[in-house]
RNA sequence: UCCUUCUUAGCUCAGCUGGUUAGAGCACAUGACUGUUAAUCAUGGGGUCCCUGGUUCGAGCCCAGGAGAGGGAGCCA
């Protein structure tokens, strides 16, 4: 008789224990000629079923090495070995597909039962969802994913799918990448010697997003509270560990919300998700936070970090975010003593400059040792929707900022006056009459309205504790590289 | 884009001041063992020292150019 599948989580948890049980999934190791580890990518932990190595065909267990896909039907019994309470008694072996293990042959498994680089891994980006690290981070992924639609669900904000390819080039929020059909051997021009985009397929320039926010504010302005999540794409040449061409972004805009009601649902939503991850993918953060430690180990002591990752993510919870403007923030600073003895690279110029990668950490790492929400930055500084403050120098922005991270939200309540919009579009040369369909929102109804972008990978790399943003993204994608 | 470090076996890395036949661990193959936990033990095979050019009697090592990768900066999420 056929014996449905039962997926590794599920067997582990041990209710079927006596009863025959049928998994499928790769091997991961194969020890003693009797003992293989499987993995489905259920959960971190893997299965032992035991094979009678005296009773099986010797060309069957050759063929059990690192990497081949097996299905495998046998009783779940309670283990007589140390590592694991439940086990599977083989009964049939099925090989669903090889893999080549001598590392002499061409086309061999890759993935050798040992440890291996992140760097290597990320050469074979493919195949890296087998090891346990990636396995890891890629369900926690998913489960922030899915936390932040139902933390916003539940609150009865609308999803909105903003376009991808846009018309629009007054967002200002990077580089973009060009979208046409037009042939590139065979350029149309006009009478004046440009690019002819009416010949091209939107009979226009058309780009991809860099930004769903403005058509985010569309639909603020008639269901309240509405949430963007999708793919952004940015052609900017920054090689960093904090930087892909190709990114998720999450912008919620809410009707009727200022600057502190945003801060406040920001810092909501962050501790929502991470809470949900720590409850529904505790396993998989444990090992992370293991591996933390353990790569620590080798550096010397004053290099470690205080906190494990679990300790890091809990502190993160239990504690409010500290909130400053941009100037007690360059107060801050300029009374350090690291600025006091020039051990800062940029030294506090003044007010009006923006800050420095080294200044953020300086305030969010050694400072306030906690995430840092900054407020009320000089306008120049800032992009033109920002809600202009009475002063007249700042405006209503808000950067949350988290250790080892950076800038992962960057926010703003919005300026809802259509005078002092037009008059700032003007003075930062974007052009107004492009952007009539964004301005209706202030001409027919305007309200009070902010929201904020967050960095979905930026927020994987914090809860997976993982150093390099392109090890947060399956297939990443940066200046000279789109592998796969 | 700028600064900086690196590139040696399938992987991770040693390789002294330029000097004989380039090493280790793991992986792999073969054999032994058989309740292992990245099993263990023995034996063995495995190299375009990133590429191109130069200096030198002699280059893995020095110089120039190029490619790729890591770290930092800028831009940002």
């Amino acid at each position: 008789m056929m014996i449905t599948r039962t997926k590794i989580k599920d067997v582990l948890k041990g209710e079927l224990i006596n009863q025959s049980v049928n998994i499928k999934g790769w091997v991961r190791t194969f020890r003693n000629n009797s003992f293989i580890a499987m993995n489905d990518g259920s959960c971190i932990n893997n299965i032992q079923a035991v094979v009678n190595y005296e009773h099986t065909n010797p060309e069957i267990l050759k063929r059990i090495t690192p990497g081949a896909c097996l299905s495998v039907t046998g009783k779940l019994i309670a283990s007589q070995g140390k590592g694991q309470s439940v086990e599977i008694v083989v009964e049939q072996i099925e090989i669903y597909g090889d893999a080549e293990s001598d590392v002499t042959k061409p086309n061999s498994y890759p993935l050798q039962p040992k440890a291996h680089s992140l760097e290597y891994l990320r050469e074979i980006a493919h195949l890296r969802f087998r090891t346990n690290t990636f396995g890891a981070v890629f369900r926690v992924r998913h489960t922030l994913a899915y936390a932040i639609h139902k933390f916003f669900n539940d609150k009865g904000f609308v999803y909105l799918h903003t376009p991808i390819i846009t018309s629009s080039d007054a967002e200002g929020a990077g580089e973009m990448f060009r979208v046409t059909t037009l042939d590139m051997k065979n350029v149309p021009l006009t009478d004046s010697g440009d690019i002819d985009f009416k010949q091209d397929f939107f009979g226009k320039s058309t780009n991809l997003t860099v930004s769903g926010q403005l058509e985010g504010e569309l639909g603020a302005m008639a269901f309240s509270d509405i949430y963007t999540f999708g793919p952004t794409f940015r052609a900017e040449n920054s090689n960093t560990a904090r930087h892909l061409a190709e990114f998720w972004m999450i912008e919620p805009e809410m009707a009727f919300y200022d600057l502190n009601d945003n801060m406040a649902l920001a810092e909501q939503m962050l501790k929502y998700v991470i809470n949900y991850a720590l409850e529904h993918n505790r396993a998989d953060i444990e090992f992370l936070s293991q591996r933390l430690l353990d790569e620590e180990k080798q550096k010397p002591q004053n290099e470690r970090s205080e906190l494990s990752l679990i300790e890091k993510l809990d502190f993160c919870l239990k504690n409010d975010f500290a909130r400053i403007t941009y100037t007690e923030a360059i107060e801050i600073l300029r009374e350090s003593n690291h600025n006091k003895k020039k051990k800062f690279q940029y030294l506090i110029e003044g007010w009006g400059s923006d800050l420095q990668s080294e200044h953020e950490r300086y305030l969010v790492e050694k400072h306030f040792k906690k995430p840092v929400i900054l407020t009320n930055y000089p306008k120049d500084i800032k992009s033109f929707y920002m809600r202009m403050n009475d002063d007249g120098k700042t405006v209503a922005a808000m950067d949350i900022l988290f250790p080892g991270i950076g800038e992962i939200i960057g926010g703003s309540q919005r300026e809802e006056r259509l005078e002092k919009l037009e008059s700032r579009m003007k003075e930062m040369h974007i052009p107004i009459e492009e952007m009539s369909w964004y301005l209706d929102t202030r001409r027919f109804g305007t309200c009070p309205h902010a929201g904020f972008g967050l960095g979905f990978e930026r927020l994987v790399l914090f809860v997976t504790g993982m150093t390099n943003i392109r090890d947060v993204i399956a297939f990443p994608r940066t200046p000279n590289n789109c592998e796969f």
